[in-house]
DNA sequence: CGAATCATTGATGAAAATCAACCCCGGTGG
DNA sequence: CCACCGGGGTTGATTTTCATCAATGATTCG
């Protein structure tokens, strides 16, 4: 870990894995409970660097409570965050030795770890083992095949659409969706700038597709008109 | 195969495989080998389809000759390139039932595939073979990663000199590339129009960063230009 | 309460898309 | 052999979208 100045880490052997909601997830706690292997759980407060761009990638993570954004960035501080993960999420399987991304805590945020070595070491005689590693890869690479079509060829409307519709599915409890991550985050998610999502979220609001309990609390009231939109 | 209109078939089991180029190819060939899996060979005529995007996924494909792009379409038309295959590569490896992108050849294009069934088989009992379908998926999320930097953040100039860097490493020949793709793939590659495509290789040509034979076929004259620009 | 951060909104500007014309080159057929 | 045809490529004029610059308003948190 790069800081250790937040919460002390508390190491335990998973025997009865909490199990969170997706099915991603449950391929993460079906490894790391079918292997006896050694998770840790570790707190970061908000903006916290979880692992850098380069750097050796000696875990793997799951997130327990609150939300990571992961990120290229080019010379001049432009920045692409490539996905943000939400509780129950993996991250950080990078085959390979080194993070291609950096990883930050949006807000403060629990994760488990568990070393990438024994992952490895697991999947050499587990075949189950190393199936689901290739799995949660494919899953990430199919959302990286999504996103560049966002990316590439949506507008700027259609962007926030998608978006809204994904944090939909992906947080939305009773209804209401509580975002964890700020305008800024939401526009290099998207490749368009802070100023453009907002104007588009209100537009939004106007037309009734949407509306706001506070800037980061959206309830969606017309999810087809979203969908018609993302194109 | 959808059309069978362009060339016979021929079913050969590998057992010298003709080791083509890169590292990543080399572990197809490893796995076909290993495995004695049987290899068919098939002929593509120019913008024929090989598959379609959500068709089930029964094969796997290496490029032998030609050059493949493979893409995601929006309702109206827009389309988004997401890779494009030379020869060595290895496309159509979407875990999961069904392809998620449609592939089709740029220009002539001969491929080898294997049934994807007997690749899962081989992963199965052989844990090398296992190893390396993961990393061949995560050198497939990897490009996306980089890619999804250059579609949200990078500028016209920018996409285009990353391009020309990427065709120049992957299949420059004495200096000279032979690009295989029309501007307009190009284009939807790097999300920006064939017009913005052709005025920024004419800049650059005027810069005499570059040097056209014709339209398609460029020698670099200044690779740290380049490398600049891309930022 | 006040400072700082985050979000919204408006005015202006710049990059790239669109619309349009023309050119170049390879292939075909008179 | 050369004219013509068509697709791909280039270049120019104009429009559009979104970025940038700037000011103000709302929340949160010491």
């Amino acid at each position: 870990m790069h800081t250790q100045t937040i919460t002390a880490p508390a190491t335990t052997v998973l025997n009865a894995p909490r199990a969170p909601v997706p099915s991603s997830a449950d391929q993460f706690s079906i490894i790391a409970s079918c292997s006896g292997i050694i998770a840790t759980e570790f707190t970061y407060g908000k903006d916290e660097e979880i692992y850098g761009e380069g750097e050796p990638s000696e875990y793997v993570y799951q997130v327990i409570q609150g939300a990571v954004r992961t990120y290229k960035l080019l010379s001049d501080g432009r920045r692409q965050i490539g996905a943000f993960h939400l509780a129950g999420d993996v991250f950080g399987l990078d085959p390979g030795t080194s993070h291609r991304l950096t990883a930050e805590a949006i807000s403060d945020t629990t994760v488990r770890l568990v070393k990438r070595r024994s992952l490895e070491a697991a999947a050499g005689s587990n075949v189950r083992v190393a199936h689901n590693l290739w799995t949660m890869t494919a899953g990430d690479l199919r959302h990286a095949e999504d996103h560049m079509l966002l990316l590439g060829r949506k507008t700027a409307m259609e962007k926030v659409a998608t978006f809204l519709l994904e944090m939909d599915r992906r947080l939305a409890k009773a209804g209401m969706m509580a975002l964890p991550m700020c305008r800024r985050d939401i526009g290099d998610y998207l490749g368009i700038t802070l100023e453009t999502v907002s104007r588009a979220l209100s537009q939004l609001n106007d037309q009734g597709v949407l509306v706001f309990s506070s800037a980061r609390q959206i309830v969606l009231r017309n999810r087809q008109r979203l969908a018609d939109m993302d194109a």
